[in-house]
DNA sequence: GGGGTCTTTGACCAATCGGTTAAGAGAACG
DNA sequence: CGTTCTCTTAACCGATTGGTCAAAGACCCC
């Protein structure tokens, strides 16, 4: 009985270099023409090899994308995590908002790929926005709120706030070719500076405390 | 030679009835599965007919793609045309916000199936977005950016304010799934009325002419 | 250098896809 | 009633799809 069967997990180099490959193929691909228009053969074309001996590494098209969706998902959350709770609340949030902007210029497939997930329910990570998506942004939401309340920020509400910087610095990612077709020639070609300077000044005005109520100068620094 | 031929614009009563459920079948399941995800048989389905029957009506998939998105387009825009450059700004701009989010509770489906063309770089709508909308917004920027330059609200790139008009209002429709799960139960049900409120907050202090340079007794009324 | 395991591939398969065809219902009209 | 045009469908087709299989290499450690 030769019945050979894919392995669990990446151990040998030939493992790791093969694996690495077609994840960085299937991104390419499913990015492109999403999970349905994407086709075994073209991602098996794009990372060298032929179908069977993708399907060697990965025993259906569906087990590629949810590694691949996997395998991503702490990348993309990582500029949520680094929120600091020590920090200076307004910095904290702008460098969030920075950092999830340079990740739509840097990192557009990945953008497209999970916003292609969400536009079609998350069929593949349901179970993934329901736990570790939403402790994550609880969490963090939290602290906003506390901020928010010391006065430290304007009051907002800090689930929906999460949500505007994923719209706004996603939407340059994910709506890419609308940007620039409407964009002005010279700033067509990047859109990321104005980009930036926009979103910064936008989130400078909304979170500032305004002159109402409890003055600045009340809470600690903890 | 019974060379039947579709017709080419809807003339008699069951022409635009069935084309009419067709587009509605289509919308259904293009906003769903995408366009390479939709199949031909779904949409008859959906429709009440059978395959051969529809495509009587259509000559291709493609096409009834086309074609619902250009029917579609109008619709999608009317908010942005209907921004009053005699209006007071600061009304003008959120009452565009509010209409855009009402658009994203009361069309979703509109709002993926143009995500979804967008997400795959417009194949089929880039002539478009590269003239009449590209005109629109460039009209309704020069509006906002005059409205600015008199101090009647703070500086902004106008463009850019119109993106973020967008992606604020549409990630409610197309990351609905996302959104609910997010949120904490109660608000899950329906994220609209706060966010809602959220919207109109941010952009009211977003847009709130700052006491910097000029004063706001400047400019006249027209 | 030989036995066993890991890797690769050409050939193949059943299912599904978008689209066609030809033949038949309906209705409109004389 | 018969003709003509519009509408509907069962049956079919070639192409593409996700996935399989058996057999041939490549590698590795004794």
């Amino acid at each position: 009985m030769t019945e050979h069967r894919p392995p669990e997990k990446p151990r040998t180099r030939i493992q790791q270099r093969k694996t690495a490959q077609i994840m960085e193929a299937a991104l390419e691909v499913f990015s492109a023409e999403g999970f349905r228009g994407a086709t075994v053969d073209q991602i098996a074309a794009q990372a060298g090899m032929s179908k069977p001996n993708l399907l060697y590494y990965f025993p259906t098209k569906e087990a590629i994308h949810v590694a691949l969706l996997e395998d991503l998902l702490g990348t993309w959350l990582a500029p949520l995590r680094a929120l600091d709770p020590q920090g200076d609340p307004q910095a904290e949030i702008l460098t969030y908002v920075q950092r999830k902007l340079e990740m739509s210029r840097d990192m557009p497939r990945e953008s497209r790929l999970f916003a292609n997930e969400m536009l079609h329910g998350a069929p593949h990570l349901s179970d993934t926005i329901k736990g570790t998506l939403k402790d994550l942004v609880d969490e963090k939401a939290t602290v906003i709120e506390g901020w928010a309340a010391r006065g430290r920020i304007a009051p907002v509400m800090a689930h929906h706030l999460i949500f505007s910087v994923w719209a706004l610095t996603q939407h340059y990612a994910d709506f890419d070719v609308q940007v620039r077709a409407v964009l002005p020639k010279g700033e067509a070609r990047d859109p990321y500076p104005k980009a930036a300077q926009h979103l910064q000044e936008m989130f400078r005005r909304m979170l500032a405390p305004g002159p109402s109520s409890e003055g600045e100068g009340s809470g600690g620094t903890g």
